[in-house]
DNA sequence: CATTCAATGTATGAGCCTCTCACATCACTC
DNA sequence: GAGTGATGTGAGAGGCTCATACATTGAATG
């Protein structure tokens, strides 16, 4: 009868929005996807189990508005990191230990950003590491070979992107043991890989023909 | 009071755990790991929702079942592909493009084999993939330089994993469109950075030193 | 054979979650 | 200062996971 909210000064929240979002990267920091709920997050934000469906149309959707939260941290990240590496070769692979290194720090958040479920869904997500793909996309063009450059470019990007991506999946599944404790050495080795990768698609690298067809 | 089966003619079902392995696979494959639920599965196989819980601890242990189910056909089938490739380089570069390749027919199937919270929690199906490992080893000791050989072999190996898996992730998550439309280009992408990949790992690469530290 | 028993299935239900709907409250505009 | 749209509350329908008590059956045992 008396809708009084009970953690709370005021009826209105201010920014529920905003707040769900934060609230639910604690969360999902602390039991994983599987475990987060949309009651529980509106539990820990202090207002009643349905608010949250004013602003997000299922549970979906909060988690989508999550991780685009955690792409912007991700890049505001890589710009502070990548900007004052020398070589773009170097540049590129920079950018692949620091992605994994980034990831043992955000870890329930990465969990999000690449739930399979979500990607496919919430194209936003897509677009955000599109971006991202914008950024780097300058250094790729240094480094590969003259021919069929603009294609190739892309190839490449693609490629540092899965190679990231699956060490980040191996870390964080302690595949390599508890993630805080490998997160140098592996962020070292997708960095090598990275640099190997590079080599394979570079100017001089006579073992990679260009164009090649499968088997 | 009469708990008569409904879809069955004799009251046990013979092979339940089986069966709901084959269904949960199925259900995977239409609605993802999300839309999956023990409910259904058990609807599906035409038992009392409970049934499944004499065979599977939880869902999750269901799941894990059926991606275990996965690993075993995704290692026949990469027997059958890679027996036959004449060059170490090219035995590795091709298991990434059979992977990819695989991964959309089986759709569904590896999701839950690269479920993160399955794969974090159940050991065996790490298990089940390090014989992958084993069994591609040999190969990639042949592609390494000499000098830490089984370090780096090792190394190559992860690295082709991420790789993979990498690739796999943008494909189904409709990165580069209708995944049955680009699994060809796709996979040859895939067997185009990998042969990059170990021409970096392998034995005469000048730009990638050995032990190199990071940034 | 009759009996027992372990395995397997059913029925029921507690507790949680998602999402909906009618209604309360508030900030803002005219 | 009344109207209005945005935001929150409370209650509840329907579904799911998992536990528990009970029914059924095939196989081993005497």
């Amino acid at each position: 009868m008396a809708p009084t909210p009970k953690g709370r000064a005021t009826y209105h929240h201010g920014d529920l929005a905003a707040a769900l979002v934060q609230t639910t990267l604690e969360i999902i920091d602390e039991v994983g996807v599987r475990g987060f709920s949309v009651a529980e997050a509106a539990r820990r934000t202090c207002v009643s189990p349905g608010a949250p469906y004013r602003h997000f149309a299922d549970r979906d959707a909060l988690l989508a508005a999550a991780a685009l939260e955690v792409s912007r941290r991700l890049r505001a990240i890589y710009l502070e990191t990548a900007a004052d590496v020398g070589s773009a070769q170097e540049r590129l692979a920079t950018v692949a230990g620091t992605f994994v290194r980034t990831a043992a720090r955000y870890r329930g958040g990465l969990d999000i950003l690449f739930a399979p479920g979500l990607r496919a869904t919430h194209p936003e997500l897509r677009d955000s590491t599109r971006e991202f793909v914008d950024l780097l996309l300058p250094s790729a063009f240094e480094v590969v070979a003259p021919g069929d450059a603009a294609v190739t470019a892309v190839a490449l990007l693609d490629a540092l992107h899965a190679l990231a991506r699956g060490y980040v999946a191996q870390l964080l599944e302690g595949k390599f043991g508890d993630p805080d404790d490998v997160v140098e050495e592996v962020a070292t080795r997708a960095t090598r890989a990275a640099r190997a990768l590079v080599a394979g698609y570079g100017v001089s690298s006579g073992p990679v023909g260009e164009g090649c067809g499968d088997r």
